[in-house]
DNA sequence: CATAGTTAATCAATCGATTGATTCGCAGTT
DNA sequence: AACTGCGAATCAATCGATTGATTAACTATG
């Protein structure tokens, strides 16, 4: 029905229309008060068109919402397509790029609502969920999957999970737990914390954890 | 003015009393509806208690999220309030106990309603966050940096705090992604995934990482 | 005219909050 | 013992506001 709104909206003229703005609404919307908190009233409004107009463009409330979370799922992944190493590359190299580009899709900066929503539909999965895991995340799993079974020939799956988990779970940390670790210890410290010192802490803790490089105890190259 | 519920509710006898059956009721329905998803209607239904009841004991809705969350908060932490080590033991070894003792915590048996409302109250921070983290996160974050400066004295804090990120990230990743990742791969090979395995994975990437252990590579002990 | 799009107005339902009345238990007084 | 007064606790009933959804009339374009 409605699928083809995001078609419209990555290539998007100058005067939205009314369904565009909506979208843009609702993904603001939703991602700061969540479905239930969000009112479709609220969304019409900040989009300066009818409360009827969801009903015309989307049907009801959740269909809107799905098309925001689509249109958060676009926003998020412009920021680069996860770029594509050459089969010849040595695995470890692999591994080291792909963190990088996981740290930058995740601290980039994309509409910060975007994240905000598609972080808010991960929490709690809905109907929305599996058109954020199957064009989002899933192949960013998949790809370091491979990657680990190529590094790490012989080893059982269920290990490469993990390894895999362990990964994802540091990158994810900064995105998840950012509001909470500003409660924890001064704010200032946090934010301290650019991209790029990031991502060069978890790839070289990641790849010393795999043995591929000097562990952190290790002040520099000795 | 309704700060005593924790001291009646962790103590409880068998007939529990309005206001007991209340906070339980809510912690549950707030744990799976959020907030605004759920309905003081709902709550006081469910307890078997009036709806007025809500106001006499803790004003309004808020006052009852409150304490529904300071309760899966006292849930949560009975599972044992992280062993106390020795100053004598050696650094690396209060890190490993640490790091078993976190996943155990988070996987534990406890209500599981109780750290589900937890997380969501950690991934959207309300006015109750600051006493989830005060009396249950901030404790443990201190713990951690504390050990980690002893076991990596001279580094840079920031670093102690990125170390200590890259940990806890971890641990929460199978805490607070878990549906997502029975999304992505088959729900039984994440499942199969027991809190002990975690634990020991959990344990030797990050002590390989910091060079105390031998890196996952290695099959086992060489 | 016909279709697409937009509007204001309103629907029934539910929300959180509040009211006033009622019941219960236990002190103090006679 | 009997009666009284008072506060704690609970109840049904309802408040105004807001929710998502829907209708019918209106405009504009082709």
């Amino acid at each position: 029905m409605t699928s083809d709104v995001l078609a419209e909206l990555i290539s998007d003229k100058q005067p939205p229309d009314a369904k565009q703005r909506l979208v843009v609404a609702a993904e603001g919307i939703f991602a700061e008060k969540g479905f239930d908190g969000a009112s479709i009233r609220e969304i019409s409004t900040e989009a300066g068109v009818n409360l009827a107009s969801i009903k015309y463009y989307f049907g009801d409330k959740e269909g809107l919402y799905i098309e925001a979370v689509k249109f958060a799922h676009v926003c998020s992944s412009e920021g680069g397509p996860l770029p594509e190493f050459p089969a010849s590359m040595e695995p470890i190299d692999k591994l080291r790029l792909f963190i990088r580009g996981m740290v930058a899709r995740m601290h980039g900066p994309a509409r910060p609502s975007a994240m905000q929503l598609m972080m808010r539909e991960m929490a709690h999965p809905g109907k929305a969920a599996h058109v954020v895991v199957q064009e989002f995340i899933q192949p960013m799993a998949f790809r370091l999957r491979a990657i680990l079974r190529e590094l790490l020939p012989g080893h059982p799956e269920s290990k490469l999970l993990m390894i895999g988990f362990s990964i994802i779970g540091q990158v994810l940390y900064y995105r998840q737990n950012r509001p909470i670790s500003e409660l924890i210890f001064d704010k200032a410290q946090v934010d301290e914390l650019g991209e790029t010192m990031v991502a060069d802490h978890i790839v070289r803790f990641s790849l010393a954890a795999l043995g591929h490089a000097e562990p952190i105890t290790t002040g520099g190259t000795p």
